[in-house]
DNA sequence: AAGATTATTTGGAACGGTCTAAATACCGCG
DNA sequence: CGCGGTATTTAGACCGTTCCAAATAATCTT
């Protein structure tokens, strides 16, 4: 259990840049520019006047390791002196430094999440389920917006180690590198990836089946009576896209089709990208009757591309999304899509977490969540099979 | 400067259900029922091998000192020194402890944000704007989700000065109480209020227009004929309703109009009061013939009410939203709005806390965004009007 | 009533940094 | 070479907690 861990190498290679607090306090807090010379501000201290265990200890007459006792709810203190203590406590408006506590070997209570964009309704949900769960076990969570940077993800990794958060839940940045993830988990830092596989990477990992879920919806599209089906949106390195891709070539191939390369696009998965990419699609001659998109965002930029060019998706050519984010409802016509409930795997990947962290042990898990298909109106038959009826 | 301050009453009464481990892990975490006993697991410490700035110090050949101050990018060690540190410290891995150093009087670098619902888009906008500077800062956030739940914000809160915490960004619960605020405040604790103002908190705060921004697409519907017209959305405590319906009533008196206390509606801030409460109206006789609405979520639950009877917005009944939440774009018909730049209110409050955290002053600043009304097209002329066009 | 037990309480050494005051090294100069 | 001054470096107290070992108090036993 208690192998020696390897030393490790840092991530970022220039150490002093992180802390050195000159370089990076320059943006917009005040700086003291006495004679003439650049000084980093000394901001005040602690904000609250620090009331501390000590001070407890000698308002409720006892010694500072009963109240530390009291404060870990010990059962070895008598009760009266648990009232006293904790009378004191309210009295003198103490609030528990968990810097210091963690400094003498208690478990840390933070534990960090990395998140690659925020402003995605579907990660926004991933967030708050896991924030659910680690807030009733009594951990603080530490959320962290990537916007897909590996930079900043390094940065804010390294910020969650500096505070001693005792695990991570991270939904990787685009091109993360499977090995820094694995020097991480080297170093005895539990980690879970959420929604994106890294390949390479070690870690335990919590995501949706994106395989059979892609699958499923080009299944339906095809007993809608569609052969020339598109899949479009994501950028070839990424995994998820790779398990999507692989669900839609299984289904075609199921009954004797075969995924045509020119009609597999790749994309940024934002609804600018996909407009693009569908656009370029469109100014083609031989168009597809019906598009697998990767997301529900890209599924909305195609359906945006479409009305540019005066086609009704759902009437002219069929649209499917993925994630069933809230936006697939609302959109015009709602988007028939594959449900991944964010929230729960959120929970998921919290719970995973939480038990690797007690349990201390790195074995590494799997949990794949369901994906079901949601029939909604944004897929038609093909324009054929429709005048036979 | 520094007045003493005042014996705080602490947010919770109960102060040891916080810190009795055993009362908050029971939720996930493994508990080792050895015996019959219920006893709180002990984790492993902390999860990396801990490199310290003693080992730094012999393995580069100095003292301490020296080390802490290469960390802090002084400039009184020799640069040949500076080198042979650093390079030890990434020879052997070392992280910075933050919670050792805080410790000591350094300035804690982290800052906590706290949001009422970060799966509302507008809310997740400006988190990201939040943390968009103050990571360029080098400061850490530790967001957090209430849900609105004005307990919850209460244990975020605390968890956060546990933390550490030199500031907090607060986008307060639903029915936060001013003298909580205050109270915090009191502390030395430097608060930004953001989006919603508290009545009687004597907090900064960053908020847009909502009057200016009610009255202007009031005015909207009065030009396009609309002498009937509802506000919907909202419950009667929240102080961004009262402003909106300051406005709202200001732009109608401009004209001579009265506001009809039948037509203003309370509401749930969601989609689904909205829907409950519009399918209501439209149970009544005399419908108004445009709806303003509190929000953009408020709008499209009125527009789906509004499509459950058969109505077409934008056709049968002028709406408005708040907010230009991007879902007010893909939503259909594409919503008439207020635009209020999320991420910039963010950006402006982040700024504001860290100039206060800076300063160590508690000066009240004020920030009002603009609000800028824009036109979609959900908003037709009453049918009278139509009649005679 | 003296031990033996069991129930409580406590002193003091960590933990990993920061900070002040003082020590030491280095330099140019008379 | 000794001196004043500047440039570097360092010892050691301290921050607020935890935790172990040991002390003390309370309760039983015989």
């Amino acid at each position: 259990m208690n192998k020696v861990l390897p030393v490790f190498p840092l991530f970022l290679s220039d150490i002093s840049a992180i802390y050195n607090p000159t370089s990076l306090m320059i943006w917009n807090v005040p700086i003291d520019v006495r004679d003439g010379k650049v000084a980093p501000v000394t901001g005040k201290r602690r904000a609250s006047t620090n009331v501390t265990i000590i001070d407890i200890a000698r308002e409720a007459g006892v010694s500072k390791s009963t109240v530390s006792l009291v404060l870990k709810g010990s059962t070895l203190v008598a009760d009266e002196t648990r009232d006293r203590v904790s009378r004191a406590m309210s009295k003198l408006g103490y609030v528990y430094n968990r810097g210091a506590a963690n400094l003498r070997g208690a478990q840390s209570s933070i534990v960090g999440m990395v998140i690659n964009d925020l402003s995605n309704p579907f990660f926004a949900e991933l967030a708050i389920g896991i924030e659910r769960v680690l807030r009733t076990s009594g951990y603080i969570p530490f959320i962290a917006n990537t916007a897909e940077s590996v930079v900043r993800q390094a940065e804010v990794v390294r910020s969650m180690r500096e505070h001693g958060a005792s695990g991570i839940i991270l939904s990787p940045a685009l091109d993360t590198d499977g090995r820094e993830i694995n020097s991480l988990l080297d170093l005895g830092m539990p980690i879970i990836l959420a929604i994106r596989r890294v390949p390479g990477a070690r870690a335990s990992l919590v995501a949706s089946d994106n395989m059979a879920g892609a699958a499923r919806v080009t299944q339906h599209l095809i007993s809608l009576g569609h052969r020339r089906i598109a899949f479009l949106g994501g950028m070839g390195a990424m995994a998820v896209r790779k398990d999507r891709i692989a669900g839609f070539t299984q289904a075609l191939e199921e009954v004797g089709l075969r995924a045509d390369p020119a009609l597999m696009l790749e994309s940024m998965p934002t609804k600018d990208g996909a407009f693009t990419a569908m656009s370029a699609l469109l100014s083609r001659p031989d168009w597809p009757t019906a598009v697998v998109c990767f997301n529900d965002v890209v599924a909305i930029g195609v359906m945006q591309a479409l009305s540019r060019k005066g086609l009704l998706p759902g009437r002219d050519m069929a649209i499917t999304g993925f994630d069933d984010t809230t936006e697939a409802r609302q959109v015009s016509p709602p988007l028939t899509t594959v449900s991944v409930d964010a929230g729960d795997l959120g929970e998921r990947a919290a719970q995973m977490l939480l038990r690797q962290i007690a349990a201390g042990n790195q074995t590494t898990e799997t949990y794949i969540g369901e994906a079901r298909l949601v029939v909604r109106e944004s897929c038609c038959p093909p324009p054929r099979e429709r005048k036979v009826s």
